[in-house]
DNA sequence: GCCTCATATAAATAACTACTCATATAGTAG
DNA sequence: CTACTATATGAGTAGTTATTTATATGAGGC
């Protein structure tokens, strides 16, 4: 592997993590999440105007984040590669940290989230 | 979890993607890796200037994404969760793909990284 | 063909960001 | 205290980005 490469590895995953910086994006891509989603749909989900996120997709769609489908008068967008998802929840796991996670919580338990409710996990 | 609980996750989670979404600040994030750097030493790994370094650590510090600690006349930075690389890494592996990975691969076998350098494992 | 719905694009702009250059602060050695 | 090194900060600026408004394209039904 050259140096070169790593440079442009470096600026490729750049790239994304910016795409994905932008909360409203962000939002987008966590609101597609394993799906297929039209744009009305995504639409109507974040509350953006319709222009916005066509202008947000496409971004999204250079990026290589997403992939579109037609299907009649509609166009579906899906995550790319859906286990992005998974990297996503990981990493908001580690900044929301005890401040519980994105989206419904998968995973913690009653007695766990009894501790977050006092407090008390919170040092 | 209320609804806004989870609009503030996403914000802050795009915080962290967006400060890692500056080629330059996702490279001093690499460099920085588990270790803990001087100014000095990564304004010699980067190339930047000392302002620029500065300049963009202070966003990093800022978003929480590295600490410092003081050591005389030296500052050092560390990742604030060195689990962060990991996270890096696997996004990479998903966006570079079969293109090789970011920076010293750390886990590729010999008889993997000869396949590699054949391109063998290109595809 | 025309109408409607779904989506994309273009242009204009305000806000933001990365960068440079100059300067300041802080630590250590003498 | 002075000199030197390490690092941070402030001001200015060019370039980029998110957003809005207006308009265009494209598909399906009539």
């Amino acid at each position: 592997m050259t140096n070169n490469d790593t440079i442009n590895n470096t600026e490729r995953l750049a790239r994304v993590l910016k795409v994905l910086g932008d909360s409203n994006r962000l939002g987008i891509a966590l609101s597609i999440g394993k799906d297929s989603r039209s744009v009305t749909e995504i639409v109507n989900a974040s509350g953006l105007s319709q222009t916005l996120v066509s202008f947000h997709l496409r971004i999204m769609r250079e990026a290589d984040v997403v992939r579109t489908e037609r299907n009649g008068p509609f166009i579906h967008y899906s995550l790319s590669d859906p286990a992005l998802l998974e990297v996503l929840f990981e990493l908001s796991r580690m900044i929301n940290g005890k401040r519980l996670r994105i989206e419904k919580t998968p995973e913690p338990t009653v007695k766990r989230a009894a501790e977050l409710k006092t407090g008390k996990a919170l040092k």
